[in-house]
DNA sequence: TATTTAATTTAGATATACCTAAAAATAAAC
DNA sequence: GTTTATTTTTAGGTATATCTAAATTAAATA
């Protein structure tokens, strides 16, 4: 069953609001994160509903199908594979992939996909850290720790983020913190729990508290 | 101003049917060249002609404007792009890269472009062989002759293709031939025109007059 | 439990991008 | 120079994806 953008759209959503919940979830709660309008919603639905992508029953919420689900994971891998892709190759930064990829990750060939996968050398997570879901939307996982619970002189890997926000993402940019950068912890400020840091073998660095709690790093 | 993607298309159309002519493109051939009808086609250049990309009079046939001109090379130059990377990173064969570049060619980041630019080492023909335009719209172009064309113990590089039918592009990738392939005539055979070739310095292979003349090369 | 509040759906519009069928304009033929 | 044929446009309709405003259902409260 093919969809098309909008409707990709729609699923991504819902199965990003439905993974680890018990309940279905609201019209409302959709609207609000596809940044629309709750008639608008319902008229997706019921489009999505007869294509047996979602179980969805009027006023009771709306949940993914196994379909659904498989077709969600699709479009996540899609997504993710070319944020790898501008990210490694093209050296876009982090707060420069979203609308890049809200378009790519619609351009549907699995060929395509199968290349570019083979062409990154089968990556494993994305560029904030998330896992990437393979052709059967099986994905790996691995411990990560915020960067905050590494001990004086412990090393890690950034594999990621906490906080998708622009303002964080362009702060790590100018601060030189990168995906891949190798971190050691130099110095662990009691008071105020801000971290100094040596980045890369290189270069050091202090970041506040808040900060190092929004990094994910996989320890040594 | 920003395009549609459907816009876009029959920009490219009309700038291409455009081209090496002295009058005006009729509703009936564009129609014909994107596959739609004519009634469709009168729609949409209004819409163009109001976004000043094209010269319209009812009834008397349309052109591409200054605008319209710098619009239509831009896409061909994301399209293009797009094709060298589906083929010398991806790998993938000619007869696969249109639908691909059918939608890739719409995804407008001015940045992701002079990116992918700068990752293929700002190429300057495209896969078949065309050139590709620059962000000013200027193209090279250097003298393209058919390999049928080359003499005996002459040598060349492949460049592109006269004819894009899929069969023709099926029986190359089989064949061997691809762009970049360094050719060497190694007989002509009179009575029918065929040639004999040492392909890339390894491989001996036999072609027909028909598909010489259908290959184009650079000659040394 | 009745009533108010909140969430959700329906009804009816709008814009894009198509279509068919009929009308109008241009070109070709007699 | 009419008449016929072709081309092109208009008029009206369909499907997608949105919207606003009104109606309906469900949940919360008194």
């Amino acid at each position: 069953m093919n969809l098309t953008s909008a409707e990709e759209n729609y699923l991504k959503g819902i199965y990003s609001l439905g993974v680890g919940r018990n309940g279905d979830i609201s019209t409302n709660e959709l609207a609000a994160l596809l940044q629309t309008k709750p008639a608008s919603v319902t008229d997706m639905l019921k489009k999505l509903a007869k294509k047996g992508m979602i179980s969805y029953v009027k006023y009771q919420g709306v949940s993914v199908t196994t379909a659904g689900k498989k077709k969600a994971l699709e479009i996540t891998r899609r997504r993710k594979l070319w944020e790898v892709f501008l990210v490694e190759k093209l050296r876009l930064q982090w707060d420069e992939l979203t609308e890049l990829s809200d378009e790519l990750e619609h351009v549907s060939s699995p060929l395509l996909m199968q290349r570019l996968d083979e062409y990154l050398g089968y990556p494993k997570f994305d560029p904030f850290g998330d896992p990437i879901p393979n052709e059967l939307g099986e994905m790996s996982d691995h411990p990560r720790v915020p960067l905050l619970d590494l001990s004086f002189e412990q090393s890690g890997k950034i594999i990621g983020v906490n906080d998708n926000s622009s303002s964080f993402l362009k702060y790590l940019d100018k601060a030189g913190i990168f995906i891949g950068v190798k971190v050691l912890v130099l110095d662990k400020v009691d008071f105020d729990g801000s971290m100094e840091l040596l980045i890369d073998n290189k270069r050091r660095q202090f970041i506040s508290k808040e900060v190092a709690s929004n990094i994910l790093v996989m320890a040594y």
